[in-house]
DNA sequence: TTATAATATTAGAACCATTCTAAATTTAAA
DNA sequence: TTTAAATTTAGAATGGTTCTAATATTATAA
């Protein structure tokens, strides 16, 4: 806990009791959950937590690049506790997004014709493998 | 005219008005317009126009493999002419899209990792060419 | 420590892109 | 022409996200 809060410390990020549930939860989850699953997740075993401090946590956590945001669903936004830019697969059937591990020279590029890059998104959208035998 | 109304035809979309109006504003477009960009242009000529129709002729198109969707933006859904993968920039500030022609062998994948993929969207974010200078 | 200012949290309202609905119109088939 | 199917339309409904203003917490000053 001490460690997470200095984490938090070091990025700028006032640790408050709530923002260190987020981040703990965003850690322990393998997932991509969008705000909303964060909020039904937590209000369960926190009823107090506000649906306005998770989605200003997730800003803010965004901000200091603990985290980044995922604009693949045309739905609504996925978070990522993984910062760093790498490769997704979405499945049109069951929704689930998953990390592909790949080597590619466009996820490190920090300019493009003359364009400064400061993130990359490299989305595969499709049937996953367990929906292609159902 | 004549042979954008076969171009539908050929596609499987019954051609009516109203589609061959977005078609051609499409084809005409250079950019990445919204559904509503489009609706607003449009009804600017044709007063009749409704905005239904607009998301209704997107989706059609879409599924036709006429055009292809974005989903870039975190606010709203950009429409791309060019049916076919290809990476983009979007600008941060002046809030542009740009094509970005580069050779990258994500764009043409067809599986990874056992799962089927059907499209590809790459986007790098962040400064524009033009607004780094002002 | 106590007082004061700044920041964070909360519940719920507002916003707005998108989807839905049901009636009217147009197109296709019989 | 008659009938059925598909399309268009205006506006309502939906739902994820943002905003608001009151309250609570945290940081700073005295
Ligand atoms: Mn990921
Ligand atoms: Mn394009
Ligand atoms: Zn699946
Ligand atoms: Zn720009």
């Amino acid at each position: 806990m001490e460690e997470k809060i200095n984490m938090l410390i070091e990025k700028g990020v006032v640790p408050t009791t709530q923002r260190l549930i987020v981040f703990q939860h965003l850690e322990e989850s393998k997932t991509h959950p969008t705000a909303d699953d964060i909020y039904k997740a937590l209000k369960r075993r926190y009823p107090i937590f506000s649906r306005a401090t998770v989605y200003n946590t997730l800003f803010i956590f965004k901000e200091a690049g603990i985290i980044q945001e995922l604009t693949l669903d045309k739905r609504e936004i996925h978070y990522d506790p993984i910062p760093s830019p790498h490769h997704h697969f979405y499945c049109k059937v069951c929704k689930e997004i998953l990390n592909i591990a790949i080597s590619c020279p466009v996820a490190k590029k920090r300019e493009i014709n003359g364009h400064k890059v400061e993130d990359v998104q490299s989305t595969f959208y499709g049937v996953c493998k367990r929906c292609l035998k159902h």
